[in-house]
DNA sequence: GGAATCCCTGGAGCAACTCCAGAGTCAAGT
DNA sequence: ACTTGACTCTGGAGTTGCTCCAGGGATTCC
């Protein structure tokens, strides 16, 4: 199958697959005379199997840990294990951020009901204050996604 | 004030700042005759400002609406109200997806107890027979971040 | 006046793609 | 056989929000 027919059969996007090709995620195909990518059956599973890990956000370098135990049939599946758990910890984490983010966002929405001057909006009002006042908080305390730092 | 106190009065790196300066979210400072960056109050309230906002995980696409109606005192804040309903949608359908996440995570790391030969690894297993029958959740669904799409 | 510390600009690099231009290849229809 | 249209190729730039140089100049302190 030509690089269209594996985009379509994964629901990936052809650039996106010329990218994991790049990135030693997936192996380097077979060629037409012509230069044209050929997939086998096995390059379809491993592309899905990179694009589930992704689905459950993971960052690249974590599907190459799971590829690079998943390649050597007799090694010790350990890292998978330790790999889950810490991704774990990151989604949990992070959803105990944003839920301390929700609410301070709530909070700050009730101050203005509905559209006023903006010298007036209870918002922009908290926001300045907040900034001031909480100059510790001020600075992101909090991770961006469930990767990073 | 220079641009080091600046950064050590907001809790922000020397470069950001120069950073925001170029992104048009502060407003160009004073120069010495050598050139250096010189700024006043207001400056440091606009940063902080920023960065309190940034801590509310608002792109700053999102804080650069906010300063627009801030900088405008006779201009109607419905804008402001409208961007901080959306931003808070935004957080919280990301909370969603991420305890669905994490319920899947915990089920997968459930399938196998502890180090074992790759081959026989239940979490390995696990995301290969996945990808397989849920090809239609095989592509990711959810947002990376709480912007995005 | 010399050293240490700051600051300047411009550009590259991160993640994980996405989108483009300009050129070549392939399959189907006539 | 030839044309058309859809597909594919490579290389490079753009995205977000910074961060981290290198190779200079400015300031300040002793």
């Amino acid at each position: 199958m030509k690089i269209g027919d594996l985009a379509t059969a994964s629901s990936t996007a052809v650039d996106t697959i010329r990218y994991y090709e790049r990135e030693g995620l997936l192996p380097a195909p077979g060629r037409t005379q012509g230069g044209f990518r050929v997939y086998e059956q096995p390059h379809l599973e491993r592309l899905q199997f990179i694009r589930y890990c992704r689905g459950l956000d993971m960052s690249l370098d974590e599907v190459r840990v799971l590829l690079r135990v998943k390649d050597e049939p007799g090694s010790d599946c350990g890292d998978v294990n330790a790999l889950l758990d810490t991704h774990i910890g990151h989604v949990s984490r992070r959803i105990r951020e944003l839920r301390a983010l929700e609410k301070q966002l709530r909070a700050l929405r009730e101050r203005c009901g509905e559209a006023r001057q903006a010298d007036q909006c209870g918002i922009l009002h908290g926001l300045a204050a907040a900034a001031q006042e909480a100059p510790a908080a001020a600075a992101p305390t909090h991770l961006r996604s469930v990767h990073g730092h």
